[in-house]
DNA sequence: TTACACATGTAACACGTTACATGATTTT
DNA sequence: AAAATCATGTAACGTGTTACATGTGTAA
């Protein structure tokens, strides 16, 4: 049931169509929730019938623009305090780990090496956009500081990351 | 797809039921993959459709316990080796850390002392569990050096999160 | 005028969860 | 004898992905 509550805390922030909205999923949260344009789609139509957002305005070539009603709002409000929260960490990498002892020594080396410099380089990419923020780039709005946390803890979730599976090629070694 | 190579994986170490599957898949791997029994069944019946598990023995109360076959070990190598990494990091605490703006300060700061508190345990049992290891209470094979890895994963990504809830805190104030 | 990006949607399928159903063995 | 646990399964639903289909506005 996130997605429905992160739509509609986006579109809290600001006015957007589907479209706009499966943009920014896919650059803000893409890596930390999944969402393609139909599910979208069909979740908005849903968000509305249920009054949790309506219709802001039709631009060219039917696009539609929601926004969050009042409702909407503190349906997410409700979400973000009262509703239990998953702690489910579902990490592809780390259920492979569990099988590392199948691997032969030397395509593990090789896998941990690619693996470390993935999360290293995302670890980067974090790190220079929360600079920007820490700046001043973006303004100092709340939506921001919440952003500015939300790329805090991809930074260190990715170099924890890093540094496991470095970790993990010291503690195996090759030969 | 995770799951039909973890069950294969799981096999491979040692033949087991649907059920006992399933029990390990939630103690072992609960809090990184989902997995219920009506869906460990039936990738069961097509893993031997596929020749990838075949049936070991049969005990009482209908109880089938499966091995994996070759072909299906073979089929995990494959996975581990050649398929694509899916780092796709599914966490809902960082999906709701996005709206947090949204929330108010008092809501917020025990909000975020509950989850530093969760994370705090999580890694603290996981380093217990992780000490038996090392001090060979699980012998020492593979497969156990396997499981040490993916604890130790857990615990640097439970306490790295548990950083992350403290930091929040302290940098957004209450009052 | 052609290509690209915008914009919305449906259909079919794969994956995951919840509820329901059934019955055997073991423990109390 | 009753209760708990073992053990397997089906049905229905909800969520997420892929492929397909359609058409508009804008820039090269």
């Amino acid at each position: 049931m996130s997605l429905r509550h992160a739509l509609i805390g986006l579109l809290a922030e600001q006015p957007a169509s589907g479209w706009d909205l499966t943009r920014r999923f896919e650059e803000l949260l893409g890596s930390v929730w999944p969402a393609g344009h139909p599910q979208i789609y069909s979740e908005l139509r849903r968000l509305e019938g249920d009054g949790l957002i309506e219709v802001e305005s039709q631009g060219p070539r039917g696009r539609k623009a929601y926004r969050a009603t009042e409702a909407g709002v503190a349906e997410v409000r409700r979400w973000l305090t009262e509703v239990e929260v998953d702690h489910t960490l579902r990490l592809e990498p780390l259920l492979r780990s569990v099988f590392f002892w199948l691997m032969n020594p030397d395509e593990l080396a090789a896998h941990l090496e690619r693996e470390a410099a993935y999360y290293r380089s995302l670890a980067d990419r974090l790190r220079q956009l929360a600079a920007a923020k820490d700046r001043g780039e973006f303004g100092d709005s709340p939506q921001v500081r919440s952003l500015r946390i939300a790329a805090e803890a991809g930074i260190r979730l990715n170099d924890t990351l890093a540094e496991w599976s470095t970790w993990v090629g010291e503690s195996s070694p090759t030969a």
